[in-house]
DNA sequence: ACCTGAACACCGTTCAAGT
DNA sequence: ACCTGAACACCGTTCAAGT
């Protein structure tokens, strides 16, 4: 295991590297954001990154452990964006869908690093702020809390499932991209009948529509479904009057 | 654009390599799987794959155009382990709980492949197979056309997406995965009530719920809200009956 | 204290040459 | 027809040396 680097509050000199930049953990995340949009998600090597600070590249490694916890450094930092000025508004299904839409659109404003991060917990400070905040709502509606919890994961995981895969697509070279857009152009609008009825009867529909993030959809069906819980638990409250609870 | 690689059924020889065995796409695709199970997502490489078949790397260019149309390859294997064998029961509901339950169960077999293929359209057989499988169900079910496409690209999306988050973290290597399990319970179950009192108050609940899933909960919110969406475009159809459509 | 430079052990892909 | 081998232009990370 590799000693921690030294933290942001620790430093004492601030030495400026050849290029005449003086490092820091929020300039060398901000450069990796930008490399990560220039080069495509595979382009942010550590040598590059030196480069584009000018640094040598080793000298990174005073300041992440290695590409890893860049990388989730990196991924907090997508949270922190996606919940920046967020207020919410007392109503738990407008807030859970602003919220949704929120972490998806900070994500897909960064798809290569959405990419890189997809999946990682980073149990810092943005996450686990954005974390409160959910099981707060849900708390505060209503929900008991083994539903709650159950629906808190279901929702964060759903956003940031959905996050990725988009920016997957996003993220493609523009070649590739293309190329995977011509697949629903050319393979499924002209698959036979014979062989793919179900395709053939709805490929205008299909073509329309794969183009377009299905998240906003299967949110609103999530809503829905987490709606269809609350009442439930509501009702079954009723059942039982406060007083009479063990 | 580099040109098409010989397909299978155009070889002619089939000269044994250095190590003696003799390449095909199905050989190369299974050593693929076996090596990234091995060493892990970032483990498949061009150099290793020729070593691992006693060739050389230079030899599978000769098959794929690339490390990218291998991917793809996989991609569209593991679609094809999903729907193996698989028997609709007539039932909308249960058939599509099944599918989904399976295409996530197939991706997590080789969690390794299903982060290099997340989110990537192939377009080749054993997809559409399965695309013309769940829009078919749909409409037998009743669905309209515009509520059956929207449905199902939620619904494939919504599989593959919990599959591609899940498989990020089967497919950590051991360390890292332990890492990020112990962010759970050293970081989250010990957050102060003060100042995260959501997490707090359900701590108990969400370290027992976040090693698992969130998919079958995901899943079943959204079958929910597919059967109201189903009454109620049959109770719509009702009112307009068959003789008086446009 | 912090950055540099060399070193080590790797990559994907191309293309002329071999069999 | 198919595979090989050399070559090219890259990687991440470590560690002793410089300032």
């Amino acid at each position: 295991m590799p000693k921690r680097p030294v933290s942001e509050a620790e430093r004492r000199r601030r030495r400026p590297t050849r290029g005449g930049a003086v490092l820091s953990h929020r300039l060398i995340l901000d450069t990796a954001l930008r490399m990560l949009h220039e080069h495509g998600s595979a382009g942010l090597t550590a040598r590059r990154l030196g480069t584009a600070l000018g640094a040598d590249p080793s000298a990174l490694y005073r300041y992440f452990r290695g590409m890893d916890d860049l990388i989730l450094a990196i991924a907090d930092d997508l949270m922190g964006r996606a919940a920046d000025g967020w207020q919410g508004t007392g109503a738990w299904r407008d807030d859970l869908r602003d919220l949704g839409l929120r972490v998806h659109a900070a994500y897909l404003a960064h798809p290569q690093a959405a990419v890189l991060t997809a999946g990682r917990v980073s149990g810092r400070p943005h996450e686990t702020a954005a974390d409160e905040t959910i099981l707060g709502i849900l708390r505060t509606a209503g929900f008991p809390d083994p539903d709650a919890v159950a629906v808190y994961q279901a929702f964060i995981d759903q956003a940031l499932a959905f996050a990725a895969l988009d920016a997957a697509t996003l993220a493609l070279p523009a070649a590739a991209r293309e190329a995977d857009h011509a697949v629903w152009g050319a393979t499924y609008a002209r698959l036979p009948a014979r062989t793919h009825p179900h395709i053939a009867a709805t490929a205008g529909l299909l073509v329309a529509r794969m183009n377009r993030s299905a998240y906003p959809t299967a949110l609103e069906m999530f809503l829905d479904s987490a709606e269809g819980r609350l009442t439930r638990a509501r009702a079954a409250a009723a059942q039982v009057p406060p007083g009479r609870r063990p």
